[in-house]
DNA sequence: ATTCAATCTAAACAATCGTTTAGTTTTAGG
DNA sequence: CCTAAAACTAAACGATTGTTTAGATTGAAT
């Protein structure tokens, strides 16, 4: 009937993510993402509706990226070693070839934090929302724990993990690793 | 010989400073801080030179206003539990009428990661710098502790303080203080 | 082979970015 | 009071933002 995409979606998308968790929202330009996903402006209107849609579909791009390192830590049930273990693999994609530097979800969450986004934002909050409650599930793993501590230790551990985020844009590997160690000996 | 200025430079700055500071730098137009800061775009370019100038203007008017706990913090004589007030102090900031959530220089950090800016970068970098030496200093104050435990705390605290500060744009004081206790447990 | 809708290229859109400039108003010194 | 330099207003600058559109090209179905 007609002319046959010369592009495939989730490829081009890739490459948008890459941009995106390197620069953020704001800082990434329509000809910058013209130019590393590279197709038309035209191809990536007619794909994904506009900027906004160009992002959203790489931030769901990143949750698929991420995913093996998810389903392995809601699937494990060794409680606080887990979760530690899920730390570990966090910081360890930022080595991966090919990968940026921080984590796309927490840089979002921040870049977004003041703006006006509620579909933006609430993808944000659930998928927060839905790794503190993996955590609490895990610390329950150990038992002899009173709910409120469980809680203070959710806080504590989903704050050191966006911190942790936030930090890898910045520091050494080594320091990350480092941090991760003390963080884990008041739990 | 000629007209007076009809504005107080410290005071406009004043202004840009809560503007970048809630925003970011990129997120931060001429057009805004024209009108936040209650002067024409020529008077702004005439005291600061550009937006640049404007913004590190801005930083340093932070950190003058940041300049109290700082002083606090280097003076005091009790070793971890100086850190630990300095931390206390930082997050109180933000519930000071007027005041912007997060922290300008850790915002600004993590928004320059990227960007080629040395003068900015080597501001910044200076600013920790000093900040990590302090934390050295107060952690060597109890004695007792090997040269290399000293430096593991000192990243420990610097990455914490780090992660405090960008997490202190989205999370509440309560969630702030839980941090802050557990974070001293481990030291 | 012809048709026609989908996909491409490339140019242009209005709006906004940071910056500059021309022209008016103010004000202290001679 | 007149002069001249600094500070003001407001308009315009070229470049870039996200978005749209006109026209050429492709390719499966008739």
């Amino acid at each position: 009937m007609a002319r046959k995409k010369q592009y495939i979606e989730e490829e081009v998308i890739a490459k948008a993510m890459n941009l995106f968790w390197r620069n953020g929202y704001e800082n990434t330009s329509m000809q910058m993402l013209e130019k590393e996903m590279g197709i038309n402006k035209f191809s990536i209107y007619s794909s994904f509706g506009n900027k906004h849609g160009v992002f959203i579909a790489s931030l769901n791009a990143y949750k698929v990226k991420i995913n093996s390192i998810f389903d392995k830590f809601k699937s494990a049930k060794n409680g606080v070693a887990d979760i530690k273990q899920f730390f570990y693999d966090s910081v360890a994609i930022n080595d991966e070839p090919g990968s940026q530097k921080g984590c796309l979800v927490t840089s979002t969450y921040n870049e977004f934090a003041v703006k006006e986004d509620e579909m933006v934002k609430a993808e944000m909050n659930s998928f927060m929302d839905n790794l503190k409650e993996i955590i609490i599930e895990k610390l329950k793993m150990d038992g002899s724990k009173d709910e409120d501590t469980v809680l203070k230790q959710a806080n504590f551990l989903l704050l050191a993990k966006h911190g942790l985020a936030a930090a890898s844009r910045v520091n050494t590997r080594k320091e990350m690793e480092d941090y991760i160690e003390m963080t884990f000996e008041s739990i």
